[in-house]
DNA sequence: CCGATGCTTCGGCCGCGACCGAAGCATCCC
DNA sequence: GGGATGCTTCGGTCGCGGCCGAAGCATCGG
C-alpha cells in the first residue's frame, strides 16, 4: 500500500511486451516507415490484429501515423523510442546467451554499423560519438540554470563547440539550423552492442543523414545493418579522422560472446 | 514471416510491463535490498503472488537475491537495470503531462538528487558526472581493439586519469580496487530527469557510498531522494568544486514542464 | 519440542487481452 | 460506376497469466 499505483513506465513496458507489437516495432527501428499490411505480416498477424497494435501504439505515442492515399505508414514517433528500445535490448542481450552460430554473420554487420532510428550506431554511431566527445567538438551540457527558463524537453543535452561547428561545416551541416529544429538536439543514446552512449538527437540524424546522401553508407533493403562505401572510408576519415572499415570489421568479428 | 520470432527485449518488457513486479522494481530502484513481504506490500499483492513475480525477475536476472536467516532479500541485478527503467521513466514520463500539482514537491527532491540503484542520479549525479569529464578525471573509453580479447561486458567505459586518481583519493576512494570489481567499472547511464548521462558502474558506487559514509547525503526513508547536509555541501565544493545546494535547489525548482 | 514467522509450491478461479472472420468505409484503378 | 485494394471496427473465442487460499518446508524463538 505504500504506493501501490501502477507506474507510468509499466503501460510503455507493457506495450513493447507483446511479440506481435515487439517486432512491429523492431522492424520499424530502422527509421523507416511502412503500411500496416507490411508490418502485419511482420508481426506474423492479421490486418485486423495489426490494426489494433498499432493503434495501441500510437495512442501511447511511441508510433506516428502518416495517411497517403489508402495507404497508412507508420513510423517510430521520435529517437527516444528507439533509444528506449536499444536499451532493453542491451538489458534482455546479455542474459541468456544464445550461441547463435547461424546468424553471426546478421549480428556481426548490426554491431559493425547500424541505424537506431534517423541515427547511427553501432561500433560506427559510437566512434563517430566517442571521437566528437574528445576533440572537443561535442560539449556535455553545462545545464547553466542560472538564467531562468530551462525548459527540460527543448534545450539539447550535448552542446557544439566552435570546434565542432567547423567540424561538421565539412559535412554541411548547419548546426543552428539543426539547433532551431523543434526536437531534441544531440542526446546520448545507450547502444545495445557497444554498451556506450552514441549519438541521437537532431545533430545524430544530420549526420546521418548526410552520410547517405553522399554515398558513404548504404542501407541494407531487410536489416538495421549499414554498408560502409569506399567513398565513405574516405570521407570519415577526413572528417571524423576514423578508420571506419577497420573498425566495423573489428566490431563484426568480436560478434559472438 | 520476415522475422516473425519474438525478439529477446520482448520478454524483457511483458517483465517490466506488469503493475505489481513494476511496482516491485520500482521500490528497489534506490538498490536498497528488501525482503520478499514488504516487495509484497508495497506492489498490493499477497505472499504467494509476490514470490511468483520476484521468481520471475530472478530467472530473468533483473534481480538478485540473498537468503539470510528466514528472509530473502531481494536487490536489482545491476546499474544496467536501473538504467533500462530510467529510460522507460523517460519515455513514459513526458506524454502524459501529469499537471500533478500535489507531489510537485516530491519530484521537485527526485530531480535535485536520489540514488539510481546503487549511485547517484538527477541533477547532483549530472553535476559530478559532468564535472569530473569536463575536467579530464575521465575519459571517455578508448575502446582500443587493437590487441584482441575486447570482453564486451567486463571493461568499463570511462577510464580514469591520473588527475581522476588523486581527484577521487580526496573521497578515500581507492580506484585501482574499484576496477578490480568483477563489475562495470564507469559506465554512463542516461538520466530520468536531466536527460543526460550521469555516473553508473563501480566506480559511481563507490562515489555515492562515500558520500553517505561521510554524512554529506542522507538517504530519506521511502523515497530515492537524497538529502544534501551542511558538510556534505562543503565536502563536494571541495572535492568536485560544484556548488551542491545552488544546483539542486535549482532543479527542484524547475519541477514542473 | 512447539508455535510463530517467512517464504514457497500447488490447485483452481477468473479476467484481460490477443487473435481471427466478417462486415463496414475509404481510396485507387479501369 | 464497379471491382479491387488497404485499413478499420465489431463480435466472439480462447488461452495465457495474475491472483488467491491452503498446504508444505525452512528458520527462529522460547
Amino acid at each position: 500500500m505504500t504506493g501501490s499505483t501502477e507506474p507510468h513506465f509499466a503501460a510503455v513496458a507493457a506495450l513493447l511486451g507483446d511479440p506481435a507489437r515487439a517486432n512491429i516495432l523492431r522492424a520499424l527501428m530502422d527509421g523507416r516507415a511502412r503500411t500496416a499490411k507490411e508490418l502485419a505480416a511482420i508481426a506474423g498477424v492479421t490486418a485486423p490484429t495489426a490494426s489494433g497494435h498499432l493503434g495501441k501504439l500510437v495512442a501511447a505515442e511511441l508510433l506516428s501515423v502518416l495517411a497517403q492515399g489508402r495507404h497508412r505508414y507508420y513510423r517510430l514517433a521520435g529517437s527516444l523510442v528507439a533509444c528506449t528500445i536499444e536499451s532493453l535490448m542491451a538489458l534482455a542481450g546479455e542474459k541468456p546467451l544464445p550461441r547463435h552460430r547461424h546468424n553471426r554473420a546478421l549480428t556481426g554487420a548490426l554491431r559493425a554499423g547500424r541505424t537506431c532510428y534517423d541515427h547511427l550506431a553501432g561500433r560506427l554511431g559510437v566512434q563517430i560519438h566517442d571521437r566528437l566527445l574528445r576533440e572537443g567538438c561535442l560539449l556535455p551540457a553545462l545545464h547553466d540554470d542560472g538564467d531562468g527558463g530551462h525548459r527540460h524537453g527543448g534545450d539539447g543535452d550535448y552542446t557544439v563547440s566552435a570546434a565542432g561547428r567547423l567540424l561538421l561545416a565539412k559535412l554541411e551541416i548547419d548546426v543552428a539550423a539543426v539547433a532551431r529544429q523543434k526536437r531534441g538536439f544531440a542526446r546520448p543514446c545507450l547502444d545495445w552492442s557497444e554498451r556506450v552512449p552514441h549519438l541521437a538527437g537532431g545533430l545524430g540524424a544530420a549526420i546521418a543523414g548526410r552520410c547517405f546522401e553522399q554515398g558513404w553508407l548504404l542501407r541494407r533493403p531487410d536489416s538495421r545493418a549499414v554498408t560502409l562505401t569506399p567513398a565513405g572510408q574516405l570521407g570519415l576519415a577526413r572528417v571524423f579522422g576514423i578508420d571506419a572499415a577497420r573498425e566495423m570489421a573489428a566490431a563484426a568479428e568480436g560478434a559472438d560472446g
